[in-house]
DNA sequence: CATTTATGATAGCATTACTATTATATTTGC
DNA sequence: GCAAATATAATAGTAATGCTATCATAAATG
């Protein structure tokens, strides 16, 4: 995918900026080194104070940006759902048998994220990493109805519902698509984190990808198909 | 279960708090009224403070307990994941095969908890809405390694371990028994939590039992055994 | 009933999560 | 090239949070 996206960029709902970070250079400087900030010490202890000081700008600028640090995780895991449907999307092209289709789309949603450089003020590892620690503290809150109605979810329903469909295509009776794919893609991001600091949750040993593996193949077993890759 | 428990306590252990909650009146209200508070109000929300005019008692007092808010929540999941275990001993007692006992522990596991009312000041089932919205705040944290080195998921893994034990009976070769039941456990939480706030990203509709369902369909077909109530 | 121990009341302090105000750059439109 | 709009910086301020410290009082215990 290198390249391709110098082009054009990801759409985030507009709701969850008060000024599109993308338009300016403040603007993406504030979403890269949130980015180094929140990976390096945690959602709780990022404030934007700090974030002010670490890129040499001002606390009241950010605010300009962005309401609260909450909506700055919003727009983050927003961006990251986004990235990962054209992920998909792209990586599914001209692939025609639903099986192998399935079979890409769960590689890409499960496997561990390495730098592509695509997108030069974003670095995909990290943030795969807040996506993975941070990202249920974005909607476990108790505002998850209202920030629902304002749609600051749909990339992340979207991009399950279209995984979904692949499933219906495979076996159209097969009653819990939806379920299987979140419980996948949340379950896939709870083992990374576990097989690096919980591990007697998890059988993964480092290295080799166990997470893939076990999740294609719960998922070709549970509906009842063949794995194109076994 | 009812009234087996009035004679015992669940331990939980003693270094994620100050002072044993369990050993006054002071420290039972403390936790029966930080489970009210915490419930209605979210994590986030919830304060010493607050809770120390809800009991009316003192901010300090409550210090003496318990170190911050973070250890208090994991006083109340460490607590919950014991509960969870003796629920699961208990409903697996006597049971002898070994699918039947999975299969009964994955509904003790997923299904929907109502209160029952064993220990006096504690609220199951507002405690189970604690942990499916607040439990990944306990463990996603920068702390999590040292938390962990001092034993304060111990009661998580046990539980993990012991299940997944149920499964290696069954087929001695699977290779992800912790994956799949951590998975599992994970999972079903995130989809009552799905259900109620982000119906699009599950299957399950109000009512009826599609958690548990998909929980065991998932699992016996993954790891090749015949469900019994199927 | 003296003494330890637990609780309560109050105060204080650094940090957080903002908001407001005013000053200074920078961009843009003509 | 300059006025006017817009974006950013600097500073200050406020209420709430997450504690800690001190001292007084109540309750339990030996």
């Amino acid at each position: 995918m290198q390249d391709l996206f110098t082009s054009f960029s990801l759409q985030v709902n507009n709701r969850v900026y008060i000024k599109n970070p993308e338009s300016s250079a403040l603007g993406r400087k504030i979403v890269e080194s949130s980015i180094n900030l929140i990976d390096e010490v945690g959602f709780e202890a990022f404030t934007f104070r700090k974030l002010g000081l670490e890129i040499h700008s001002n606390e009241a600028s950010i605010y300009r940006y962005f309401e609260s640090k909450y909506k700055l995780l919003l727009y983050l895991t927003s961006w990251y759902w986004s990235w990962m449907e054209y992920r998909i999307a792209f990586g599914l092209a001209n692939i025609h048998s639903p099986e192998e289709r399935l079979n890409k789309a769960i590689k890409l949603l499960t496997e561990n994220i390495e730098l592509d450089g695509s997108f030069e003020h974003i670095n995909e590892y990290k943030l795969n990493r807040i996506v993975i620690a941070e990202s249920s503290k974005s909607y476990m809150t108790k505002e998850v109805d209202q920030n629902n109605k304002e749609g600051f979810f749909a990339g992340y329903k979207q991009l399950v519902g279209r995984v979904s469909d692949i499933i219906l295509e495979i076996n159209p009776i097969y009653k819990y698509p939806h379920m299987l794919i979140s419980t996948l893609i949340e379950g896939a991001h709870h083992q990374r984190f576990f097989a690096q600091h919980l591990p007697r949750l998890t059988d993964a040993v480092n290295g080799e990808d166990a997470i893939i593996e076990f999740s294609k193949e719960v998922t070709f077993k549970a509906i009842g198909a063949k794995c194109p890759t076994k």
